[in-house]
DNA sequence: AAACCGGGGTC
DNA sequence: GACCCAGGTTT
């Protein structure tokens, strides 16, 4: 599997432009932003925020609001508090220089066991197995087939024993190159995948298209709910709202309420408050209440 | 364990 | 419409 996975990398692999340094700050930007998020949709902001922050104490010197603000068109604009508390964290404890150990890493802001592995073994070369939805789904169905998949745990026991100690950024870029390119969820092109052979799922696969049905993994148990209307929706508006210019000093509820929707009155404020709470809460916004002026934090 | 968090691309 | 996405945090 190593071999044929490598030598597949090796050949050629999308040109991302992330993937043109091993800098360690650049690297965790760039997975903070791939967190539940398309490589493709990274790939168009990625340089912008780099040129905008070169720099990991340039985040730390910023106010969190221009940190939000270079987030735009990301979504989970959490990620982007996260970073910035980050930033703090690393002057105050690292003297402004990221570590290089996947515990160190996993602790702080926003970075979870995927993201504490990718950022150590890309940038850093610890052979480290970071596990994403790309490789749980390519082991499953290299190793398991059509059978249930196997704890979380398990999973990144497996993953770590395939993984080529040599070169861990690479391969672990290697496994999700594979999943997001030749394996995904729907339609896997098991005619050009270099682990079709070894693949417990390719038989399954092309015994599914024979009888001219789609394969896919699972749905997920719980369906995921309407986006437009909802709060997750809202929320984005009313963050994007206070990353216009004419917002810096603050916005009022009220007008806040009015930009969101047309047929905004009174009745609903207790709906607009609880969401100014919520997002207060996430610390993407300030807001002292009433009919004080909301904005960005600083 | 389940809910929550954006938004755009895709079929 | 429903599904998908280089997950993490909170409850």
């Amino acid at each position: 599997m190593r071999a044929a996975l490598l030598a597949w990398w090796d050949a050629g692999h999308r040109e991302l432009p992330w993937r043109k340094t091993r800098e360690p700050y650049a690297v965790l930007v760039s997975e903070l932003m791939l967190q539940q998020t398309q490589a493709d949709r990274v790939a168009a902001r990625w340089p912008a925020f780099m040129r905008r922050f070169p720099t990991l104490l340039a985040v730390a010197a910023a106010p969190m609001a221009a940190v939000i603000d270079a987030w735009a068109g990301l979504g989970y604009n959490r990620r982007a508090v996260n970073l910035h508390r980050l930033s703090q964290a690393v002057l105050r404890d690292y003297g402004g220089v990221l570590p290089a150990s996947v515990p160190a890493l996993e602790v702080l802001p926003g970075i979870g066991p995927y993201t504490a592995r990718a950022v150590a073994s890309i940038a850093f070369g610890v052979p480290a197995a970071a596990v994403d939805t790309n490789v749980r789904r390519v082991l499953t169905r290299v190793f398991d087939g059509t059978r249930a998949p196997p704890p979380a745990r398990v999973l990144q026991q497996r993953a770590d024993a395939v993984l080529l100690p040599e070169r861990p950024g690479d391969w672990n870029q290697a496994v999700m190159e594979l999943g997001a390119v030749v394996c995904p969820a729907a339609a896997p092109r098991c005619t050009v995948c270099p682990l079709a052979r070894m693949c417990a799922a390719a038989p399954d696969v092309r015994a599914v298209r024979e009888q001219g049905a789609t394969y896919r993994t699972a749905a997920r148990p719980q369906p995921q709910r309407p986006f437009a209307g909802s709060a997750r929706f809202y929320r984005g508006r009313i963050v994007d709202l206070l990353r216009a210019p004419d917002a810096r000093e603050g916005l009022g509820p009220m007008a806040i309420g009015a930009r969101l929707r047309l047929d905004f009155d009174a009745s609903m404020r207790p709906w607009l408050e609880a969401l100014l709470e919520g997002l207060q809460r996430d610390g993407l916004l300030y807001w002292p209440g009433d009919d004080a002026p909301v904005r960005l934090p600083r």
